[in-house]
DNA sequence: ACAAGTCAATACGCTAGCGTATGTTTTCAA
DNA sequence: TTGAAAACATACGCTAGCGTATTGACTTGT
């Protein structure tokens, strides 16, 4: 069937895939390989080890990570509407860059064994915890416990649906509402 | 030194400093005997095989997940006071059921990548809701969503913390506070 | 003090995955 | 069309961890 060659990123989008179904131990050549239907030979030309490998995965997130607080900056509107719309942005499911998965949690607990993924998801919080902190002061709520806690929450939501499958736009808009009630 | 002889809780308990430190991928014979200065022998003796290792360390945290809420229930006072008190527990780090460790987060990044503390936590999950959406509502406020959101508030501020070590505290009674001024 | 457990060390064969080396097959430009 | 580069396949030796089997060493009760 589709027998085409595979590419880097072929790779990377595979081994999304196998961290968001399995965990970050399948994150490993021949599983992959497996996976993609083919062997370690195409692996081990694409990357020059396994380690690498997962830079470029984490390099592919960082480059992502950002994507929804980009275009909001990029649009034009009020704070208040830039903050709702971020908070479901934030809990919703269709991804495009990583074939419509929710890879969040996914790549949280992959930091949890892995020092450089780590790194990579504190700075990837702090730079959203600051963007959000500057939004909700634009909003008019200045208290900086709030952004956290909000941040928080919707971390908090995607993991509980990863089981529970529940939708999380009605619990971060109400949520939202209860912070921008204090103005 | 202390060369004692070892107690099948005493390999559960390496085994979650070790789920904490370095992730599921720890939790194998070999690496915890060396961590415990011992070897194989040990811990074959105590369980079958890693697998049932693994079910032992999970019926310990089941004993223990909702110690917290127990504790509560078996105490007088109004369900304000006990509502603040749980969010403070809830994000509180010296659990001394685990030496001290915060073991939460570390637990649901394992549960990705075993069905079995997948099943495990979701129930835990389902039940601290139940009871959290019922103390919400002797406290007079009935929406059930602002459960969802106070509980994943909760999880989200356990795991941002293993990053950034701050303390929850303000953020989450930050939040109690603007979810009781809703009465 | 000694037999019967209880707990631990060691040695063995087995498997999965690693990374390398080397050989094939595509692809595409000249 | 052909030959070089790109993409993949295969075979190899190596290591870490698995689980078993066997033996050794501490407890304990009596």
């Amino acid at each position: 069937m589709t027998n085409k060659r595979l590419t880097k990123d072929d790779w990377v989008l595979a081994g999304f895939r196998a961290l968001v179904q399995q965990g970050p131990q399948a994150l490993k050549a021949e599983p992959l390989a497996r996976a993609l239907a083919t062997t370690k030979g195409s692996f081990y030309w694409h990357f020059k080890d396994v380690p690498s490998f997962h830079t470029a995965m984490l390099l592919y997130w960082e480059r992502h990570a950002l994507d929804g607080i980009i275009t909001l900056v990029e649009t034009e509107g009020t704070p208040v509407a830039s903050l709702r719309k971020l908070a479901q942005v934030a809990v919703s499911h269709d991804d495009p860059a990583y074939g419509g998965k929710h890879a969040e949690p996914a790549i949280r607990a992959w930091a949890r064994s892995d020092p450089a993924v780590s790194k990579a998801v504190a700075e990837v919080d702090a730079k959203r915890l600051a963007y959000l902190q500057k939004l909700l002061t634009q909003c008019g709520v200045s208290n900086p416990e709030l952004a956290r806690a909000l941040y928080a929450a919707s971390l908090g939501m995607e993991e509980l649906s990863t089981r529970d499958n529940a939708d999380n736009q009605n619990a971060i808009g109400t949520l939202v509402d209860l912070i921008l009630a204090l103005r």
